[in-house]
Formats: C-alpha cells, sequence, structure tokens
DNA sequence: GTAAAGTTTAGGGTTTACCAAACATTTTTA
DNA sequence: TAAAAATGTTTGGTAAACCCTAAACTTTAC
C-alpha cells in the first residue's frame, strides 16, 4: 500500500502541463514557463512545484526545472484519462466540438471519481484516444469491471 | 444586472438542504439540524448561514433558524437543476441505480457550467422529473438554443 | 567578468472551512 | 415559575490552497 497521493486541482493542472512537455518536448519544465501558462507569479510556480516535489510526484532541481518521477507520470495519467474520456462523452453524447468539450472537461475532471471515468469508458466501448487524437490512458479496473 | 453572486461549493450544499425543507417541510433550518446534516460543529453552521445571509440568500433570525428568500430559492434551484440533470445522465447512458446517480452528481454539480447542463437536458429532450422523481426546474436558455 | 534574465526566498494576504470553549437564549419540566 | 437541559452564538483560534511583492540569489550570454 503505497501513501495516498492527495493532490489539489490547481497541483493537478500543473502535474498533466508537464506531462505534455515530459512527452512531447524537452523533458523539463521550468517554473518560468509553468508561471506563464498559468498566468501567475513566478514564485508562485515556485511554490507549487515545491509542493509536487514534497509529494515526490517531481523530481525538482533548484534554478533548473522540474521533471516528472514515476508516481508523477502515473498520477499525471490518471487525471488525463479523466480528461480524455470527459472530452470523448462531449464530443459524442452532446456534439460539442473539441476544443469546447476539453474546456467543460477541465472545470471538472479533478472532481470526477475513476469509477464513474470507467462506467463513461465502457459506455463508449474503451476508445483510445480522444477529440484531439491524444492517447486515452487504460485503467485495469475498467475493463475488469465489464 | 443584479451583482453577481458568487457561491462557494459549501454554500451551495446548504442551500440545496434548505430549499428541500424549505418545500417540504417547515420553512426553516436550524443552525443544529445543519450541523447534524453536514456533520460539522454547530459553530461551523452558524457562520455558514450567515455567510449566506449576508449574501442575501437567506432571512436569519439568531436563535431561530434560516429561510430561503427569493434570491436563495432561485440559487438552489439552479443547482438543483445541475444536480438532477447529472443524475438523469448518469442513470440513462450509465444505468446507475438513482442513489449512486445522486453520490457522482453531487462531486461535480457545483463544479458544471449551465451550458454544459442544457446540453445534456437538450439530448435527452428536457427531462422534467430525476431518476427519483423530483422536479427538474426548467431554465429559459435551454429550450432557446435548441 | 559583468549585466540581464531567470529563479527562489522571505514575508505577507485572502478565502474557505473547520473546531473548542465560553457565553447567551429558549424551552422544558419539576 | 425558576432552574436545568437543550439549542444556538461568539470568540478566538487552526489549516490548507492560492496568490502576491520585494529582495536576494544563480545562470546565461555578451
Amino acid at each position: 500500500m503505497s501513501a495516498k497521493i492527495s493532490l489539489t486541482p490547481k497541483e493537478g493542472k500543473y502535474l498533466t502541463f508537464m506531462y505534455r512537455r515530459h512527452v512531447e518536448e524537452d523533458e523539463r519544465a521550468t517554473t518560468t514557463i509553468l508561471a506563464k501558462s498559468f498566468k501567475v507569479n513566478p514564485a508562485t510556480a515556485t511554490e507549487t512545484v515545491q509542493k509536487l516535489a514534497e509529494k515526490k510526484l517531481v523530481e525538482y532541481t533548484r534554478y533548473y526545472g522540474a521533471k516528472l518521477t514515476e508516481k508523477g507520470i502515473c498520477e499525471a495519467k490518471k487525471l488525463l484519462r479523466k480528461h480524455r474520456i470527459l472530452e470523448v462523452l462531449f464530443v459524442k453524447l452532446l456534439r460539442y466540438d473539441a476544443e469546447k468539450a476539453c474546456e467543460e472537461a477541465s472545470k471538472i475532471d479533478h472532481y470526477c471519481s475513476a469509477d464513474l471515468i470507467n462506467a463513461i469508458c465502457r459506455t463508449y466501448g474503451h476508445p483510445d484516444t480522444c477529440p484531439c487524437n491524444k492517447e486515452i490512458f487504460s485503467d485495469s479496473k475498467c475493463r475488469r469491471q465489464e
């Protein structure tokens, strides 16, 4: 049993943002980039990254930047799964366009239980990509409970 | 233009709880009842009710209890609409039972935009009751944007 | 090697949501 | 009806989540 990780909504947003950099770009996110992206003061970004480091979700090197740990990657994937399954729901059920789907998903993804997300996932036949063609990570509990 | 009301998640829960008492029972909610329902210290319930009173959402009389104002009823209905539309979604789309649907709806109702709720409402043909047969209040913007 | 750019620290601030203990009011009941 | 019991409020905290400015420090690029 690993200690349960409790993420705040904002921490979750940082994590998913960093995941994208991590896999799509050059591996690290500087606090300045984070600060600009989230429109906050650099000091605030530093603070949040340090919180994530305390929780062992990122490896943080002062003046250099941060990089997700295995644990961080795992959490980011869980969140991205939620986000992307919600996007699928909004596009398929409500005919939202990808952008609007993303916007609405962002408002609630953090608050949705894994159970709820899995139920949606099953309903749509375990989609493997979101409306903008990004991977939807799988959850071992999802197919098992069919 | 009336000043925009900003409700915290907890305030929203209090408001909807009080709405039920207001229409289904004896019109007032004492702080003790609220404290018991939300499993908090009576002092906390008093504090929250006072916040709602400041926002003119309830009429609060010390040592007696609180009653929703027109504005409070209006806000409560907006929240209950969100909650109940989500319940419909979870029951119809995911075959959740009413209780589980309620539980999951409670986690996200506060964060869902009126737009999203209306889109779901349209998809299900403007249902007028939730899975437990309670009224789903209408939103004038919902049918208009068909 | 120094100046500019980038980053962190220190010290605050606000809001939300709690609690315990002391106090005030209302209700009950003996 | 007066005192005890139940109810409700005030006071004075705590903690977490976000956010900021200003000053100090480190890196980088000339």
